[in-house]
DNA sequence: TCTGGGGTCCTAGGACCC
DNA sequence: TCTGGGGTCCTAGGACCC
């Protein structure tokens, strides 16, 4: 690799006129994103402090700066928080995923606009990585706040942009950025080694992208506990020691040498899943049925917006556990899965075998407290559809997988469905604060009188 | 009775991300 | 009393084959 470096610089000695040609990675990451999207349709809120709940009302997904400054905690229960809130008088949201999509959608809209949707990758509903176009050093750091500024200006959205010749140090730059918003003005530009140096030190390594809770701890254990210092370790010894490639990836793009490339949009995936915790303990089988049916819809739906089918589907239910003292997100979870005669993207063909499944699972006498319905084993439809072999009925029911698609599209809130999935909903999940849908229900829409 | 080595495919499980 | 949902990638190890 060093013989490469100098290669390179030998190569740029003898053509000295030659630019050399540099890539930088940006990732642009919305501020606190479902609160701002909350807050753009209630700017009385805007300088007092909000969170949002996650599904079911169960915790705090997203924090205003002003809710953490007071001290309301990241992912924590809700329940927990409460006395907190309402000592502090902060809004309170449950979750609303039509706003936050379409607000998102705009988001990236808007940076598929400035740089061509093929240098951008959208990485979460409220994060994209960027490949910035070829610039000088010194321009960098005004093409950054340009992105921002502008995504600003046309969505209502506020983010932060990290710079870095790899996403690892991007990340890092974006942490930056976000620690001291008035003084960064929300964008960090890392690129010089100096640079990279001083912000390596200053990070510890749990906030480091790549690291999760168990690196962490293992890391301190071994008395590894700034970025920087993780950066000075060996590829050899990060191979042995933070999961083999991953790790090997992990320190040399925190040497600036980019290992992890940009994705492919529209990648198709390779698994579907569709998971809910229930409003309250459900203990009556047919309840399930019910909820695991709806399930399989959903993620039927999302398998045929990708033109994939499934050959394998799994259910698993978690009961919900006894004993409080053990941690509550390593409760069991029982599951089974089957194998389809063949790959389907038809919900009732789906349904039929979920719902056995749910038969193989459920304990008379128990309650529990989640369902899940995962699809796998991914082909493309083309592979199994419009088979002239088949009866007729068969391919008509692809039509009337579109036709229900549609209706349930244009019309929403599952206008169309099946019987299986019930219409009680005995365990469907609580969302008491949601806000209304401004952007995509002309029943909700924003007033202005 | 003796009884190798290398390859592939699959699954389960562990780590991570937001 | 009350704690989200949806993904990805990687590795180890077993089954099977020649």
């Amino acid at each position: 690799m060093s013989d490469l470096s100098a290669l390179a610089g030998a190569t740029n000695t003898l053509f000295e006129n030659v630019p050399v040609r540099k890539s930088f990675k940006a990732i642009v990451d919305c501020n606190n994103f479902y609160c701002s999207c909350e807050r753009l349709f209630r700017p009385d809120l805007k300088y007092k402090p909000v969170v949002v709940l996650s599904n079911n009302d169960g915790c705090i997904v997203s924090r205003s700066d002003e809710a953490k400054t007071i001290g309301v905690e990241m992912a924590g229960p809700y329940f927990k928080a409460k006395p907190l809130i309402q000592k502090h008088d902060v809004a309170v949201f449950s979750s609303n995923y039509n706003l936050y999509g379409d607000l998102s959608w705009r988001v990236m809209e808007t940076l598929r606009m400035m740089l061509g949707a093929s240098n951008v990758e959208v990485y979460s509903v409220d994060e994209a990585f960027v490949d910035l176009p070829e610039m000088d050093e010194k321009e960098v750091l005004d093409y950054a706040l340009h992105i921002r500024y502008t995504i600003e200006q046309w969505t209502g959205i506020s983010v932060s942009v990290g710079v870095a010749p790899t996403k690892t140090l991007a990340k890092a730059a974006n942490y930056m950025a976000k620690e001291n918003k008035r003084a960064s003005n929300c964008v960090k530009v890392l690129l010089l080694p100096e640079q990279q140096r001083q912000a390596l030190q200053s990070i510890r390594i749990s906030n480091l992208w790549g690291v999760g809770g168990a690196y962490a701890n293992k890391l301190i254990n071994m008395g590894i506990t700034s970025a920087w210092e993780l950066r000075n370790m060996s590829v050899e010894w990060a191979y042995k020691n933070l999961g083999g490639v991953t790790g090997v990836r992990l320190i040399k793009e925190l040497r600036g040498e980019p290992c992890i490339d940009m994705k492919e949009q529209l990648a198709i995936k390779k698994m579907i899943a569709t998971t809910r915790m229930f409003g309250s303990p459900v203990n009556n089988i047919s309840d399930i049925k019910e909820a695991v049916a709806t399930y399989t819809s959903r993620a039927a739906e999302k398998l045929r917006r990708q033109r994939s089918a499934a050959n394998t589907i799994s259910v698993f239910i978690v009961p919900k556990e006894q004993d409080h003292s053990v941690d509550f997100h390593h409760g069991p979870t029982i599951s089974t899965y089957t194998i389809l005669p063949a790959a389907t993207s038809i919900t009732h063909e789906l349904i039929k075998p979920a719902v056995q499944l749910v038969d193989q699972l459920y304990e008379a006498g128990k309650s529990y407290k989640k369902a899940g319905v995962m699809l796998s084993g991914l082909v493309p439809e083309t592979a199994i559809q419009g088979n002239l072999f088949v009866p007729e009925t068969q391919n008509r029911n692809r039509y009337l997988m579109d036709m229900m698609d549609n209706i349930n599209f244009s019309m929403r809130d599952d206008i169309l469905k099946f019987a299986a999935s019930g219409t009680h909903k005995n365990w469907k999940m609580r969302q008491e604060l949601r806000s209304r849908r401004y952007t995509t229900r002309w029943e909700e829409m924003f007033e202005v009188k």
